[in-house]
RNA sequence: GGGGGCAUGGCGGAAUCGGUAGACGCAGCGGACUUAAAAUCCGCAGGCCGCAAGGCUGUGGGGGUUCAAGUCCCCCUGCCCCCACCA
């Protein structure tokens, strides 16, 4: 026997959750063919071994959204698996030894069970783990897919190289004073061969179309053409000339945004890293270039990059002649100056472009204008560059021509006399895969003597990594060390050839994950076409904002990479996408000395002090991590509330999208009203209301006044959370609705015929089921709505169709409009509903409150909106 | 420096197309119940003036459009996020 006398969420949960397994509830229904189901989808999480509350958040969101949708009668795949490669499994094996895959499956069984108390509606048969090789196969696959294509290749990169371990780090390896994690040594830049996507061949599709996702956040598609960064311009070709002006042969080619300014040019700058500088460089200036070429050479790319550090760059000795006037100007190199941006080289105009200003204040180089500002005819310098708009002046034939009329004119001319063309030019890169891991995908290649970059074979796939490594944290490449790993024949010639011993980049894992929970045991393809065109694009995708740029731009990729190669029907992955806000919690500092203080330590709240000094502490929300002490851990969240608790409170207290200030206080407040809609309908129960009995309303004209009043309350709720989950998802509104609901069902219920009081009861149960999904159940059962021998497939909360409003119940027979004078409310009035305007502006004027504030007089004006107010015009 | 966003009571947040600002909740206050407390239930509550009726005022600041502005337009201030020696 249940006890029923109160609500106990533990008991409850934790039998729903195995009824709902057992009875299969949260399989993934087969779809007709050609049939759209519809996809929710999170992301998925790296298994660190902990949930936290922003995984909570996550999940609970994509999970409501979910179960409303099955309950509007959609197909639904809901899904979710484990991001499973990465560093803290190999800084495990490093620094404790432990197995790095056994590390993993113990965390993932860990999160697994801690994820299953929250009662997601998961299918957990799909379930994907990037690091098994049943999955890392197709990720190997898939990788070949771009080799065929033409879209990976590899060349020289420079990477952190810890020179006391002698290894590669990654870039979360280094700390930000540029040492590395174990040894503290100054890391340094190497250059090793490694592999990239080329991504860059599809930036303008990238850029294009995300002018079709209606379904994201503007924030995220502006990130994400920041990213990419397209800037159209102009390359100028720069004759180089010697001493006596004449051509040399070589040219230096620059791209600019502002070929408006070439008349303007008073040097040229090289990146110290350019082909040509070697050249170039007159033997005079050849010590001191290459002492300074050496010398950028060793500093980190913080270092290189820092902002507000003074720019450096010398003379080459060498000059080149500027196109547009003839006139010969010298050639720099300086730090600031990227090689692999534009041509690696830049045209210096320091009148026109502030850093080239500083530089060449600092070298005292010429400055020469060629643009006002329109309508000024002050020619002096205040100090700085004009970047803004203005007229051509000391540019020949374009003089008095509109900076942004020239840029058009400069540039067909160049190209017509053959020193430069227009050009787009993008600030994204290729994207470089190779880590010098051992946890991540193996690279599926062999580098082989006389066949040189040899794919492995697909029926040889996967190439799997070895078990369990003796991983020291030193050397180049961990699998690297492992000899009989990397020893193969070559595939194709069958002579002595060696393994790639790179892995990949873990944005390659999780940039077709998404695919692969649509076909998830396949053994011959990742994916069928069929599978993967029958659920994606992913309906609605969940996730942080932290994820803005790169996974959602490399998933984007992927997918269009998967359109070109026939494998996908479409060319986007997300339809729509939310980016949940993070979850902050009550943080304490000593605002003196910098300490976090945990709440633990805390004696008075209401004046918080450090419990060493005594210094008065400073308190404030911030994103809950273990370093400041502020993290609430959701397991303790639902062994004293309930999942259902924390649900309730994780939707009602922010939008999604904000961020959500966790308040224990809040959370008792949920609890109390999941208490108060137990009490009431164990009320009910105990009066003897089941709603499997067919009853009989009667007669709508002999409802009492109360009976109406529920009646509306109800309706009035299936609409507006209704209205809640479609569009923009505000999960706190429907449950103030709820609330606003179970206050009217409180007083109404128990006067109203058994009838009307059973249909407010469903539909209560039916509305919260997707926030509250164990409370509902063990209601709907207390109800008698089924028996527990009924199939829960059938006959579960989770199983009834959405409410449908009936307009009829809307109805008033008055109602209450407001009467304004002058569009200041002064007062309001009870009409009859149909009242027409007419009628209304009649009632208005004969009220008390026109007669107060008209004074006798007749309005002007009166402007009626009916039901809603009148307002008066004196 | 470039781009994007936000600003509403003590607090989190509501407010569809411009139409009663502050729904819902937290904290607070008052009452009922209780020997008492907790729990529960009912009620009050932007600010100022007023015994009250009521009035004035109020959505970061300033201006504008309108019968009517939290909402639309212009200017300013503050905060947050992303990118950043990107030519």
């Amino acid at each position: 026997m249940r006890d029923v006398s109160r609500y106990q969420p533990q008991s409850i949960e934790i039998t729903w959750q195995q009824a709902w397994q057992n009875a299969g509830l949260h399989e993934t229904p087969e779809l007709s063919g050609g049939e759209k189901g519809f996809y929710a989808l999170s992301m998925f999480p790296y298994p660190s071994g902990n949930l936290h509350m922003g995984h909570v958040r996550n999940y609970v969101i994509t999970d409501v959204v979910a179960r409303v949708q099955r309950m509007r009668g959609m197909r639904v795949l809901h899904p979710m698996g484990w991001d499973a490669f990465g560093l803290p499994a190999e800084n495990a094996a490093i620094e404790r030894g432990v197995d790095p895959a056994q590390w993993t499956d113990r965390n993932i069984a860990a999160m697994r069970d801690q994820l299953k108390r929250l009662g997601l509606s998961i299918d957990w048969d799909r379930e994907v783990t990037t690091c098994h090789s049943d999955y890392y196969h197709w990720t190997q696959w898939l990788f070949l897919q771009f080799l065929d294509a033409g879209l990976a290749y590899q060349k020289e990169a420079s990477v952190n190289w810890d020179p006391v371990d002698q290894t590669v780090l990654a870039n979360e390896q280094v700390d930000a004073d540029g040492r590395s994690w174990r040894s503290g040594a100054l890391v340094e830049k190497r250059k090793l061969r490694q592999w990239f996507l080329r991504i860059t061949d599809y930036a303008d599709r990238l850029l294009d179309d995300l002018a079709d996702l209606k379904g994201w956040p503007e924030r995220v598609r502006t990130m994400q053409a920041n990213w990419i960064g397209r800037s159209r311009g102009a390359e100028l070709h720069f004759q180089v000339v010697d001493a006596q002006g004449a051509p040399t042969g070589d040219q230096i080619t620059v791209f600019t945004t502002r070929p408006d300014t070439v008349f303007g040019v008073s040097y040229l700058v090289l990146a110290p890293e350019h082909p040509l500088v070697t050249r170039l460089t007159s033997d005079e200036q050849r010590q001191v270039v290459e002492a300074f070429r050496h010398l950028v050479g060793l500093q980190s790319d913080q270092e290189r990059t820092a902002e507000g550090k003074p720019k450096r760059g010398h003379s080459l000795g060498a000059w080149v002649r500027n196109p547009a006037n003839g006139e010969r100007i010298p050639v720099w190199i300086a730090d600031y100056v990227l090689a692999d941006y534009g041509t690696g080289a830049v045209m210096g105009v320091p009148a026109h472009d502030q850093r080239d200003f500083l530089f060449s204040r600092q070298y005292e180089l010429p400055i020469r204008r060629v643009i006002v500002p329109s309508g000024s005819d002050d020619h002096a310098y205040e100090g700085g560059a004009w970047t803004g708009s203005g007229v051509l002046i000391n540019s020949g034939r374009f003089d008095g021509l509109d900076c942004v009329e020239a840029r058009t004119a400069i540039t067909a001319a160049a190209e017509a006399d053959g020193w430069g063309r227009e050009r787009l030019q993008y600030r994204l890169r290729d994207w470089l895969i190779s880590r010098q891991r051992y946890w991540g995908c193996p690279i599926p290649v062999v580098h082989c003597k006389s066949c040189g970059v040899v794919p492995v074979p697909a029926d040889q796939l996967p190439v799997t990594l070895p078990e369990h490594p003796d991983l020291s944290g030193k050397g180049v490449s961990p699998l690297a060390q492992i000899r009989g790993w990397v020893e193969v024949d070559c595939p194709r010639c069958g002579g002595s050839a060696q393994r790639e011993t790179d892995t990949m980049d873990t944005f390659i894992c999780s940039s077709w994950y998404f695919l692969r929970y649509s076909d998830p045991t396949n053994k011959t393809l990742p994916f069928t076409r069929e599978s993967a065109d029958s659920w994606l694009p992913v309906d609605q995708y969940v996730g942080g904002i932290e994820h803005a740029i790169l996974h959602l731009l490399y998933a984007r990729f992927f997918t269009k990479v998967m359109l070109d190669r026939g494998l996908v029907g479409f060319s986007e992955p997300f339809a729509r996408l939310l980016t949940q806000g993070m979850v902050q919690g009550l943080t304490y500092r000593n605002s003196s000395s910098g300490r976090y203080i945990a709440p633990s330590d805390v004696s008075d709240p209401s004046d918080p002090r450090d419990p060493v000094t005594g210094e008065s502490l400073e308190t404030f929300f911030e994103k809950m991590s273990k370093s400041k002490y502020n993290g609430v851990d959701p397991a303790s969240v639902i062994d004293r509330y309930g999942a259902d608790t924390a649900r309730m409170f994780i939707l009602f207290k922010a939008p999604p999208e904000k961020d959500l200030e966790w308040d224990d206080a809040d959370v008792e407040g949920q609890f109390r009203f999941l208490q108060r809609i137990w009490r009431m309908v164990h009320a009910a129960v105990d009066r003897g209301l089941r709603l499997h009995a067919a009853q009989d309303a009667g007669d709508p004209s002999t409802w009492t006044a109360a009976e109406r009043e529920l009646r509306r309350a109800v309706h009035t709720a299936i609409g507006s959370i209704s209205e809640d989950l479609e569009g923009d998802y505000q999960f706190n509104t429907a449950i103030s609705e709820l609330m606003i609901l179970s206050h009217a069902m409180a007083q109404h219920l128990e006067c109203s015929r058994p009838a009307l009081a059973c249909e407010a009861l469903r539909t209560l149960l039916v509305l919260l089921a997707p926030f509250a999904p164990h409370l509902a159940e063990e209601l709907w059962l207390s109800l008698e709505a089924r028996t527990e021998a009924d199939d829960l497939r059938a006959s579960s909360v989770h199983r009834q169709a959405w409410p449908v409003v009936d307009p009829s119940a809307l109805i008033r027979d008055t109602v209450s409009v407001v009467i304004q004078v002058r569009g200041k409310v002064r007062g309001s009035l009870e009409v009859p509903a149909d009242a027409d305007s007419a009628t209304i502006e009649k009632l208005a004027l004969a009220s008390t409150i026109a007669e107060k504030w008209l004074e006798g007089q007749p309005p002007r004006r009166v402007i009626v909106v009916p039901g809603k107010l009148v307002n008066l015009v004196p």
